[in-house]
DNA sequence: TATGAATGAGTCTTCATTCAT
DNA sequence: CATGAATGAAGACTCATTCAT
């Protein structure tokens, strides 16, 4: 039993493992730098061990989305759950959303930065778990920004609406914040932490102003 | 004299035919499509000759992304010419980036989209002149905020905080509206164009609000 | 003008040189040796180089067999060229069948031998031009066998179903020539040279009374 | 006692079970995806214990052939014992034999379509068991045919050669049957199994009436 | 100026096989 | 007896790049 135990657990290690030098790589060399090979080097294992904890590579990359929407779902409920205030909720969970990206640039990056551009030969793979949890994750926005309509600190804008338009702002604060302003080679390099810091809060604050400040009208009817 | 004029003009002409013909391979087939074989066969001359203009393939889309900020400047200069109304000329700029951006997709994220990573082996290139151009581009921005804080149809904030802060935003919709609502390969595949287009409006209309309602603070003395 | 021709030549040579290394693989070691990797060994080039001068692995092997044909189709012609006596003619040809395909082994189990069995990822190569040239080595027996029946020295039965069941019999003994009686590893080693020779006589001769006291009728009506 | 009956049993079912496997899948998917990792599948056991029954993927081969063989003799003794009339036997055990190759299409292919190529590293197995059942099957052709001949339906040729060149001829008709008229591919596709059969009933005409008609000699002394 | 030829390094993936458990 | 884990070698193929001509 115990063996079985143990077993079980090496190969759940060696699957984080896997896990976590594609991330590494995606960190550092970027998402085109990633191959099995490179990976297998990292782990020190032969590139054929991959394909026992990976059918192939689309998977492995899936993994890592579903992962980073997994946690990502965990960490917003989390710190919305923080606050009742609803505004203040509200902030937070922004700030959740733009942190979490920031703490984990390629992955967020893999998954909202480029095109599924559509590859020959390459089967489309499924991402349709992936897929589901984003929509889950996208959903905690858009509740909570129902909630504060409901109780009058937002005002009566269609919620949907309100909900795509926030989170494509939030979406470029993210994202430059990782490619441009931070990052292993950013533009602004004369940028101090407090800086950048100081630019999230004001882009949040304008976010929020907007918010408070106009109302949205529904998608047009088809 | 006119035979070193026409080799001149020849020259120029198949460097531009280069720089076309990888534009399209990127828009068409995607940034991971582009190599320099497949650009070859575009312009019908042999790999090696692509050499002659371009040092390496890092150079040429280096190029590319020169081109990209030149004609974005222009493109922004123009609209932003045609409106004295100064909130009108504001969210025109707004705007036209957007536009720009979504009718050049693939050159949009080849230069938003990812960090600049530093890969082994490849002498990080000098970006510097993409870089200037660049900052060209977003001084326009930082102009027309300016003018309309200096006639009061903007807060007095800081006016450096809020352009990058606003730039943010239109990043956030111009490479969603790429990646995640447009593109080949939609998210939400049932979205119109006029949904999408009324979603451009609402996060523009969301981010005016936002800027009439809020003051930024200037970035903190280091 | 002579450097261009000296390059087509060189090119001619080393193009023939794959085909030749392709064919004596095949003929030491057997068709499922055959592998780029190796061929490259032999001619001492790098793998990449093969795809210079061929497009993928099938339109190589597809080269062989066309090569195959052609000479044969030489050689038969040639064969039965030299007899104006319709049976000696035909037992010419008959007799030239089997030294060819037992002087080219492999070839000649490469296409006739395996069954092109449907495999999956691999695209269902054009055979089509193989296809044509087979045909038209077909239709040499055919003709002969034709000449013979209307001349009268064979009995006057279905010239069609007579060269089918011909031709089976002829790559009957082909084959077994090559794979069993012949061969790297003959199952009958002690059989010698004189042996073999007097086997495929026989066979022939059988082949020949056979046809010369039988009337094949023709394939039934659809 | 029961204990070790019951494993015995056990055993041998398994190894029944994985050469099952293999010869479906020989004959499903064609020789050149038979592997061990395939089989495994099937059988729903672990490749490696495929290795506790068979030493390796050769004698696993090697040991569907001494099957097939065992098969065909008891068939073709089976199919000659039916008749008593010499002619109609012979008839009988050849077209047996034909049917028993085009039902058994890839194990028959891969005794007798392709020399046992000596390759590098596998260890040239020992086929003398396959070997003996093959010379009993033919056996059961020379046998035939001598009853032939002792009672005069035949003429008083050698058996031996005689038998030889049938077999070539009958390896013929089966092996074309399968690679070129029938299969999977077939090359004329049109044609219905009415005109196979046909063509297997002119074949076998042909190749009695050739054994009626010719007096084959010895071997040569060596 | 332009290129044809060549290649080393890399891509993903599958294979037969071994071995400790 | 059975296997899960692991791997070295090999499979076809593409790439950016160089160099002699």
């Amino acid at each position: 039993m115990g063996v079985a135990e143990r077993r079980t657990r090496e190969k759940e290690a060696l699957r984080a493992k896997i896990l976590e030098a594609t991330s590494r790589l995606m960190v550092t060399e970027g998402p085109e730098s990633v191959s099995i090979r490179r990976i297998a080097e990292q782990i020190e294992y032969s590139p054929a061990t991959i394909y026992l904890y990976f059918k192939d590579k689309a998977e492995l990359i899936d993994a890592i989305c579903r992962e980073l929407f997994g946690q990502m779902i965990e960490e917003l409920g989390a710190a919305v759950a923080q606050e009742t205030d609803p505004l203040k909720r509200f902030r937070r969970g922004l700030r959740a959303y733009i942190d979490f990206g920031i703490s984990h640039p390629n992955h967020y990056l893999a998954v909202f930065g480029a095109p599924p551009h559509p590859r020959e030969n390459v089967p489309p793979i499924d991402h349709s778990e992936a897929h589901r949890l984003g929509l889950e994750a996208f959903d905690i926005l858009r509740q909570v920004i129902r909630g504060c309509i409901s109780q009058g600190v937002l005002p009566a804008g269609d919620a949907e609406t309100t909900s795509h338009a926030a989170w494509m702002c939030m979406h470029g604060i993210t994202s430059l914040m990782i490619t441009t302003y931070g990052g292993p080679c950013p533009v602004y390099p004369d940028m101090t932490a407090a800086d950048r810091d100081h630019l999230i809060d004001s882009a949040l604050e304008l976010l929020v102003a907007g918010l408070q400040n106009c109302t949205l009208s529904p998608f047009p009817a088809a």
